[in-house]
DNA sequence: CACCGATGTCAATGCCTTGGACTATACTTT
DNA sequence: AAAGTATAGTCCAAGGCATTGACATCGGTG
């Protein structure tokens, strides 16, 4: 009667980093932000509640991990396009794609760099671009951390409103539309003009709109004008 | 002996939501975010632990308010500028402002929106602006959420760095710069080339920039290119 | 003056993160 | 191959947190 199922102890080298993270991110991904902690983490691996922390000094660290892990991915496979301003484009398209398959993991990872080799391939690329455009050192320095931290803050806004629960989420959006709905003429003239057009605002569309207004701008300031285009 | 000086209960009315949200925040700004709990907020109040799920069901509902309050005192006293372009460009640097002089309680209430009337007058402010610049509803809604999303995204993610652990953020910043200068020249030979650039770049002017070069592109899809200026 | 609902307090639950001590085990060294 | 050792997994425990439900007290109402 004594010991009740015991679970066997893992042989040693059945955590590894990598299956750690791995890990992390399905779990992430199915049980959402909220759902996550270390013990369950553990538990997913057939391990201990506490045996992550031989790999990880802590949930902190293992998020950070998993954060690379996202942009890793984001950036698999990519090759820079002819023309410099698609090659900025499509970095950016891919880190929002990337953290949309992800919410929950992106929205924990937040506005925390990696310096993974990912980023830093990335940076690279990013920043080679710029310089085919004909900046500067120092105004590609400045309009590369502009282009990144773009996609990275609005991809992670973006996640970080699909990963709260569906229920929150849900009163959010219909909060909002309500509120634009019942906006006073008297007060709030303007908001009740556009109510119709307020709640039909597509996140696409946003982040495309965004994007094309600070890259159509860079275009402009390269002097690429009418030269080339891009999509 | 008994009684280990027992707090004296206190009045009826004591508490009020405004005290409460008021308490919050300053317990923020003095002990950032990691050090914030119901507990602490209760005992920074004289109260029970517990006495402030009277006034808020719970900490996400606290949050949501003391989010309310930050766009409050963002946008007080604001006054629409002789030019369009001005009106928004002095929104987004009023919440910018806000969000950096109160950065843990910023990352905290991330990404949600409170439709409370500050925000609702903010957003008539905005696409009154848009109006007058010549948009038509369904552009002037996407122009709003672009612009306003940008302001609270941007400055939510700074504000979220601020409010990171002194030594974590310190960390952070020396090893991107670190990670800069020890580019392989080989591998990432545009990030080698710019290294000397990179740690320079400076938050202000990467915020002034990228809200630069989204309104730009919104002036001149305006029309009212050349006709006036902004700043 | 007795009620009653609102507001503050107390006690308790279950979860979490993290640290320290313990143990089995694969590799190393001879 | 035997012994030693560092590592990886486990166990246990401390302290904190969010939240809930029962209880107490107090102001206003009829």
């Amino acid at each position: 009667m004594s010991d009740p199922q015991r679970r066997p102890r893992l042989p040693r080298g059945a955590l590894t980093p990598d299956l750690i993270v791995s890990t992390a991110l399905r779990l992430l991904d199915e049980d959402g932000a909220a759902a996550f902690s270390m013990p369950r983490l553990g538990r997913a691996l057939g391990a201990d509640q506490t045996a992550v922390y031989r790999h990880f000094t802590g949930r902190d660290d293992l998020l950070l991990a998993v954060a690379d892990r996202l942009l890793q991915e984001a950036f698999e496979g990519f090759t820079a396009a002819p023309y410099w301003a698609d090659t900025l484009a499509e970095l950016c398209r891919r880190v929002r794609a990337t953290y949309l398959a992800h919410p929950a993991a992106a929205a924990l990872s937040g506005p925390r760099t990696t310096r993974g080799s990912a980023e830093m391939r990335a940076a690279d690329t990013m920043i080679g671009a710029l310089i085919d455009a004909g900046f500067d050192g120092a105004r590609a320095a400045t309009l590369y951390r502009v282009v990144a931290d773009f996609a990275l803050l609005w991809s992670g806004g973006e996640a970080a409103f699909h990963s709260l629960a569906p229920e929150t989420k849900a009163a959010e959006t219909a909060g909002a539309n309500l509120a634009y709905r019942a906006a006073d003429p008297d007060s709030h003239p303007n908001v009740h003009a556009i109510r119709d057009h307020l709640p039909k605002v597509d996140p696409d569309e946003l982040f495309e709109t965004a994007l094309r207004l600070l890259l159509d701008s860079i275009v402009r300031e390269s002097g690429d004008d009418g030269k080339r285009s891009w999509s």
